[in-house]
DNA sequence: CTGTTAGCGCGTTCAT
DNA sequence: ATGAACGCGCTAACAG
């Protein structure tokens, strides 16, 4: 056990003070170039750390940030923290993660769990943007926050999110000019601006083609995988869709099951096209048109603003940022 | 900006001393429950929570581990960390994620960064368990370490693992009962023990039924992602195998974009198998046969393993643990 | 049961 | 250019 050496060690050692060591540390004016090498070198030799608990009690600055959202296990999710972890560590910042299940109480717990201190900054793709409106408008104003993909709207801090609307009235536009007439909408994100976005942009585009979409057509999401594939098949037999838009990931698999189960043949008999950020599936699957989301890209423009906050910089940037996502056609099956 | 809130305040206002407040927040058994109650009372009412920084620097502990990967954006990986955080969380613990891209000097760089007491213990799967063996043979005494799934072997500690070798070799039978002859080897992990169990199990299921496997049918896992579709088409082209045992998922997509170049039809003309946690890949392309691991528990039994050295419990347990994988069959495509 | 005191390791005055 | 002394907020001896 290499026992924990500090700056006390050092500056016994050295014959000098305690004080001078940490000034020659944290390379002060004060200290001459002479006695800040000697410092160094005994520090690299010794292996010397500071300790981050008495710098951190110190200075009031963790160098950590902390990343709140649903699940890890998620490909959009996953790519975002890449995209996260990279620009922090750029900055030698730690990074936190925490998972809150779509549960907005455990969100709210979390995030009250890092306002003593913990971390220097946080950010965040809520489970809802209507239950914790107010708790967040206060929020914003105590710790640097950021927001990615699934944010609160008019709130005075970044937010990074998609085109949403656009990318969901281009594709079903698409789905449209694919010969599709009666479409479905499985409807996730009920809660949220993005999910709100994504189906007026659908809605839109069944507007103005002349089109018409009764409820019946729509299925929302549940958290109950077989309500979901229930749901699905009901619809699937009784009002016989001829594509159907899924709004996110986790309608896939309930979608492809019950086209299985009904026989359906896709995309002759049936056209499904979903956001969807699994690399594997576009490929793997050829039936499936997909709308990809720059996920990587938006989780390190989220922690590039996070920063500009932490530093100071750009307060007066544009702090509502929308990427590009990608609709990814299939030429193959004619859609 | 509620002004944070410190154990001083909390004495003053209750006219009891600082120790006491302290005490009392600690669930003490010195104090009365009367006083307790009244710090708890008045604790909740401002809000206060302790100052994690100062408690750490007295206490020497965090209640922070770390998990270092290769990769969060890799499905095993990401289900790994949902499985650690579980737990975490459990115990009221908090995660930090460091991600390594396979790189081992970055490994020890950020594990280096950990040692000075940041965090009470590391979980971790390695990117390589040959370049850093006498690293890690010294970092084992001195912090509570537990290596998941990519291990160093012959280390005191614990190690959870999957039964590689045996699904294998379960797997490698399944496609020769199938009917392959020709089977080919895409080989990853390399210098892992999972990589060289895996092939071990392969190589011993071919012998087992008399087959043989020349070096020409073996493509090596290359970072470049060209490289491997190169490799793969070459092989495809030259020595036509009758099917691909793929020990790892990145080979998927250019095993397929190959056989697709290639007018190969899968898997009438080839049966492709392989290592993959994709979910949806199992379900949207039945010509894949997997071998699935079990991420979540992994990350979740070695998450257990963290907090039994950290609460000293479970000393002599056996420490090479090992959960099973599971090989999911195509029985529509007779195999 | 409660209070007094003394640091944990570091950074920051203010002297020298 | 260097050092002595203090305190960040909290916990742990020890006293009473």
């Amino acid at each position: 056990m290499s026992e924990k050496v500090n700056i006390k060690q050092l500056a016994l050692e050295l014959n000098i003070s305690i004080a001078t060591v940490s000034k020659a540390l944290n390379d002060s004016y004060e200290i001459s170039l002479k006695t800040k090498n000697r410092v160094w070198d005994l520090a690299k030799q010794l292996n010397y750390t500071p300790n981050p608990a008495a710098s951190n009690l110190r200075s009031n600055k963790t160098k950590t940030i902390a990343v709140i959202l649903p699940c890890v296990a998620n490909n959009f999710f996953s790519l975002a923290i890449k995209g996260i972890e990279e620009i922090a560590r750029k900055y030698g910042f730690h990074v936190l993660i925490y998972q809150t299940h779509e549960d907005c109480e455990m969100e709210i717990s979390f995030i009250n769990s890092l306002l003593n201190g913990r971390v220097d900054g946080i950010l965040t793709s809520v489970s809802s943007s209507e239950d914790n409106a107010d708790y967040y408008e206060n929020l914003v104003k105590k710790v640097p926050l950021v927001f990615f993909d699934r944010v609160y709207e008019n709130l005075d801090t970044f937010k990074v999110t998609t085109d949403d609307y656009h990318i969901s009235y281009q594709a079903t536009s698409h789905l449209i000019e694919c010969g599709c007439k009666k479409l479905a909408y499985l409807y996730g994100l009920e809660n949220l601006p993005a999910g709100k976005a994504r189906f007026s942009g659908f809605k839109d585009a069944i507007d103005a083609n002349g089109l018409t979409i009764s409820d019946d057509f729509i299925v929302k999401y549940s958290d109950d995988e077989n309500t979901n594939l229930e749901h699905i098949k009901v619809l699937l037999n009784h009002h016989k869709p001829d594509a159907l838009f899924s709004s996110i990931e986790e309608f896939v698999i309930p979608s492809y099951t019950a086209c299985k189960e009904l026989r359906l043949e896709i995309p002759k008999d049936i056209k499904i096209l979903s956001f969807s950020n699994l690399a594997t599936a576009k490929l793997l699957n050829p039936s499936l048109t997909t709308i990809t989301q720059p996920a990587f890209e938006i989780g390190n423009e989220a922690a590039k603003c996070l920063f500009k906050i932490l530093t100071k910089r750009g307060i007066d940037d544009d702090k509502s940022i929308i990427l590009k996502s990608e609709l990814i056609k299939r030429a193959s099956t004619g859609c």
